[in-house]
DNA sequence: ACTACCACACTTGTATGGTAGTATGGAACT
DNA sequence: AGTTCCATACTACCATACAAGTGTGGTAGT
């Protein structure tokens, strides 16, 4: 009998480590990478860490070139900033439907999920507030039935991610951010629709100065 | 001396053929693929086709069972309406771009592209007429300085082109179309922003009846 | 000193063999 | 006749060997 389970395929799991490891900057915009590095790290052989290598090549989370190297992207703010305005105007259409119909039970997630925000923002814990950050998004979409536009943004989310993990954690005003969802689920409950965009619009503004800012702060990290 | 050229890497030409197989229906949702068949149709080992299914896998084109096989995804319902969805408020909100600031250089290409259309419906010739609405919608995007987000809708145009490619192509009204693109241009240029909406969003909305009929007709090919 | 060249140590791309899991059809048993 | 079991022929997954392109450092020649 075998307990040793393996949580999925081996070219998965170099996957989602990979993704993780870039993401986090762990593995820093323009490293370089070497399938055979990756899987003797790995200990697997080079074809799940190429498969792997396919995947986040076509996310644009690296660059592969051929018989050179395979180098983790650069940040493009071209692509950061359209990221941004992509998720801008799909979180205000969608907020929009929420304020047109809602199911009682995602109402009330939201506002089970404010009050661990809260918690949170106490405890000062910031991986778990990013969490509640990310699922009081969803659920907006999931009481809406749009779990696919959902994925899309997690996509792009990627780019945007890595973004905003160059600035200092502590940089995050939760309680601004906080007051912000917590308005959100006001305005979807009284299916008040143009309060609802105008404040996901803020909510999702990062202005362009920062960027800029990065940039000359980072200039290695950047195209 | 080698004239034979290979454009691209075999991975990439395998990649390129299936994907347009599918979204042509001549690999009809449900179809059975199985890595060694395709190598032998390509000529190429079973590698360069294992790293294109990861890819079209990646773009919910195929799913892959392990060590069952590897399908062309049925059309689901949801993901087409979503892409719809999608599609629609990305291309509201460019246009709505387009009439604040749009180059000359661009409108000029609309124009032209206009000219063209006329043409095309005049030959009947589909076709062509399907390449050049895209390449109208591209220039839209190219002007306003968003060819992220063009990508992005390239992508999810996959599932919706399958879709409607489901309808005989003598469906298309080009004529309603043509005018529809002939109204944006005209919207742009003496940039009114909300009359260019408006016409946006009836151009994207092709009515969830239509996907209806067609599950009752092809029943087979729809989750 | 400088330049042209080439061997070599890398890289990714492709081919192929073996492994393990799955579905199926037929044989053996009830 | 109906059911269970197993051999077999698939499948995708992974490891490995080889092919082919690229960059670099050293060397020979000028």
């Amino acid at each position: 009998m075998n307990l040793n389970v393996t949580p999925a395929s081996a070219r998965d799991a170099v996957y989602a480590k990979l993704r993780e490891q870039i993401l986090s900057l762990e593995l820093p915009p323009g490293a370089a990478l070497s399938e055979k590095e990756a899987s003797l790290a790995f200990g697997v052989s080079r074809t799940p860490v190429r498969e792997s290598f396919v995947r986040l090549a076509q996310e644009g989370l690296v660059q592969v070139l051929p018989q050179r190297g395979t180098f983790v992207s650069l940040i493009d703010p071209e692509l950061v900033e359209e990221a941004r305005f992509m998720r801008e105007q799909l979180e205000k259409a969608v907020i929009r439907l929420a304020c047109a119909s809602f199911p009682d039970e995602s109402l009330e997630a939201l506002e089970t999920n404010l009050l661990r925000q809260r918690e949170s923002i106490a405890r000062e814990d910031d991986k778990r507030m990013f969490e509640l950050d990310e699922a009081f998004h969803r659920t907006i979409f999931e009481g809406c039935r749009k779990l696919n536009t959902w994925s899309v943004i997690q996509q792009m989310n990627a780019h945007l991610n890595r973004s905003r993990m160059l600035r200092l954690v502590s940089d995050h005003d939760w309680d601004h951010l906080y007051a912000q969802h917590k308005q959100m689920a006001e305005a979807i409950r009284s299916r008040d629709a143009d309060a609802a965009e105008k404040v996901m619009k803020e909510h999702l503004s990062l202005n362009i100065h920062d960027q800029a800012m990065l940039k000359e702060k980072f200039p290695q990290y950047f195209k």
